[in-house]
DNA sequence: GTATGATTGAAACGAGCGTTTGATCGCGGG
DNA sequence: CCCGCGATCAAACGCTCGTTTCAATCATAC
């Protein structure tokens, strides 16, 4: 009867997970809006953790893709020389925020949902989903530091979780910070952008001490 | 029998709800770790959405005032001159981090709960969730526009939703890496002082032009 | 000591969940 | 023509959920 039910549940799932959640959006709930039978799910995908996954992977790995590529021309265009920064962090940010539209009154499905990923979800999910990332991340890392190389692989790490939080953050809450201020509300472009100058700037700032060392020079 | 019902309910519920997320988390694993009838948790709290409110006020509550305690020593030692960027930023960020043991084998129930809420929940219980930052956004909202005039009212807003997210990322996967990568293995007072310094340095990144505008000028 | 109101307890309620089953359908190849 | 097989369907399964009920228990004031 459907053109095609696997696309037809992808396309619901992905939508409703994002604007409910994961665990809040039922199997009855994507099946009756995508008007096929419920059993479905189950002969296609497996189960609902499993659609869960595919929802995901169809959406990442041409982002995934995008930012290696992204990141090839980077390095090429710096031949033996540091990569750019901003450029480096711009091929790491801006894959997931094209294609999409991102708010407005449809479309926030995959937006949303790659936020809301991030923090729902069980450890053992975080670990697979994580796996998804292991090339992207070791690409980047190594890129920035050779961009920024005054920071240590602790360092590294960390700044590099405070800006995947930026990003995650931005997608979550980016569509509810412009349905209740008129003021902020900004094409997805425009917000793709200060976020990159916002991450660059925050990357390459100074390394600190630690807070201990820090708290004792202060002292005197 | 128990000391008190209510506070072992809300212990346990706070420590629950940060390992698996509030909809994961059964009012039976609640009740039955904490010792106690699963009817008290209607008797007492009314609800499991008004348990998990509960839950945030108690731990909320004290840390947006201390933000606030803060922020005015920041402003009453900057006098009529603008306040020092990174001192605000320190007085907003530093006290979920304090009294907090956010990382190793115990003691993470808040840390990561803090993060996870921000994803999870559905669009109601973030506006209600977010009513409880009225009075902290505002005043630091108005003291980094003192700070960094530079800022339009968007520009502002964008950037404090990078910082919160940020914050809220760090906390929700601070824990899950550290115990990945011993190499990114710190006292959380390190990772704050890290946080603090990256943000600073992001929220006084110049601001952007339009990506539009950027991209002619980029064109000539 | 007893009345009173707050608290706890065991049990059940009804609803919704993810998943499974087995019958049925549609259709291209022998 | 019909066989075989992938796809779909209605229905049911077993389970867990948040919540409610109502009797039992406790602490306290008289």
């Amino acid at each position: 009867m459907a053109i095609d039910t696997r696309e037809r549940i992808l396309d619901v799932a992905e939508r409703l997970f994002g604007e409910r959640g994961f665990q809040a959006t039922s199997l009855r709930d994507i099946t009756t809006e995508a008007g096929v039978n419920v059993a479905s799910v189950n002969y296609h995908f497996g189960s609902k953790e499993a659609l869960l996954a595919e929802v995901l992977e169809r959406r990442l790995e041409p982002i995934n893709e995008r930012r290696l590529e992204l990141l090839d021309a980077v390095e090429a265009r710096a031949g033996d020389g540091p990569p750019a920064l901003e450029a480096v962090i711009r091929a790491f940010l801006s894959p997931p925020f094209h294609g999409q539209r991102a708010w407005g009154d449809d479309g926030q499905g995959f937006f949303r949902l790659v936020g809301r990923i991030h923090a729902e979800t069980n450890e053992d999910f975080r670990v697979t989903f994580v796996k998804q990332f292991d090339e992207v991340f070791r690409r980047f890392t190594a890129a920035l530091h050779r961009a920024l190389p005054h920071l240590d692989d602790a360092d590294m790490s960390w700044r590099m979780l405070f800006m995947v939080g930026s990003m995650a953050f931005t997608m979550s809450w980016g569509p509810t910070l412009v349905a209740r201020g008129p003021a902020a509300a900004r094409d997805p472009e425009d917000v793709l952008e200060s976020l990159v100058l916002y991450a660059a700037a925050g990357m390459a700032a100074p390394a600190g001490a630690p807070a201990a060392v820090a708290a004792a020079e202060r002292r005197g």
